[in-house]
DNA sequence: AATCGTATGATTGTATACAATTATACGATT
DNA sequence: AATCGTATAATTGTATACAATCATACGATT
């Protein structure tokens, strides 16, 4: 059955929380990969009319979880773990020049923001709440993002953050990894603050180096048992 | 008027007419920055229902070409230099990591492929036939994205590719870039059939670096005229 | 005259109805 | 028995109808 109370509601629409419960559903892998979704089904399931279904599913396809075949319909693509891989590669690249367009053109305000998000993760670290550390490591990509300065950038990265949220959903739980991570975001944001766009850089690719690092571990564990 | 009349007409359905149809007047600034596009008006010029028209309109939300505000409609946010200097700068990062992959990964027979379009490419360039070497510079990059075998990569970098395409269309007009170009990718492509992935990834980085070079010259030339 | 509230119209969000296409099942033909 | 064709059902694509929300205009109140 799918869960349709969703909390973080962007616009209140329904084909948003259709388009939320949908997402959940794939990553939770109710819906397996090579699944064929039907409007018609889910829109009865969901009590809604084809209509916010249909709009649900281009959304889902334009982040890459399902692809639509004009005329037959969607089928869950699933997350796989060559897709995840790729996308750290190419985070490696990119979020380094995020956090080096963030030294060089973040306002105040934005650094201060940042500082209250690490502040914050460092504090949940330590108590060792997972939950709490891992929203607001999202909400520190989501920050550095937008102090970048750069829309494609950021369009680009939230896409991959979003759609790596599974797995980092796992791998997060891992032993001190939160509290790692905490720590780099902090160093981060001390380069970024310094207006030191080269170490910025530097320690951003070292960051998602070592996440990816750890999901890898994650994965070899959980395939091991 | 908007022209309905699409030739690569991606599936036959006409969501896809009327989005390229509206992609199209944006990028020829039928619809200037900042104007709102209201379904009704679109669909009764258009002759289609509503519903299309929508789906349309998400589709170039998607792309990035309109800004949809719930229960306000879409309003058109149009291709900034800024945006088009991010692009370049991001493809100088990841481009080259697909070079990469494509010379680790690529099939004989991608190779084969690609080896066709840069023939083709060379061939018209030669000939300066503008129009027919644009396609082509448009299919190897399509090629060369494929051949990475990343789908990450591949949506990342087609988004950004048909994002810039106006500005491409501008200043590939420009003197010899044409001819300039398709060597240039005759040089990745022997480095990528070579297997040499630290050159094919050199020369990528090259190529786009020389690309917007040539961009701003443009844009140069048409700010001072 | 300025401002607020209400009424009206315009526009988007959602539901439903219809058309076109595709998948499935069943029987005829070989 | 296997295969092909056709009929039927299921599903998607498109159109239209209705509901909800937002913008505008006008008038009442101060």
């Amino acid at each position: 059955m799918l869960d349709f109370s969703e909390k973080k509601n962007t616009d209140g629409s329904l084909t948003s929380r259709v388009y939320h419960a949908l997402e959940r559903a794939i990553l939770d892998g109710k819906y397996p990969d090579g699944c064929s979704l039907t409007e018609s089904k889910i829109s009865s399931e969901l009590n809604v009319s084809r209509t916010p279904v249909r709009e649900a599913l281009f959304r889902l396809e334009q982040e890459g979880l399902v692809r639509i075949v004009h005329n037959k319909g969607a089928v869950v693509t699933g997350v796989s773990l060559d897709d995840i891989r790729d996308i750290y590669a190419i985070r490696m690249h990119i979020e380094g020049l995020a956090s080096r367009w963030a030294a060089e053109r973040a306002s105040d305000e934005m650094i201060h923001r940042m500082r209250e998000i690490t502040d914050l993760e460092m504090f949940y670290a330590q108590k060792a709440d997972i939950q709490q550390t891992r929203n607001l490591d999202s909400l520190f990509h989501s920050a550095l993002y937008e102090a970048s300065g750069s829309n494609p950038l950021r369009r680009t990265l939230s896409t991959y953050h979003s759609y790596i949220g599974r797995a980092r959903e796992r791998s997060f739980a891992r032993g001190d990894r939160p509290l790692a991570a905490a720590k780099e975001h902090l160093g981060i944001l001390e380069a970024v603050s310094a207006k030191n766009g080269d170490l910025a850089e530097k320690l951003t690719r070292d960051h998602i180096s070592n996440a990816l690092i750890n999901l890898l571990a994650t994965v070899e564990e959980s395939s091991g048992e």
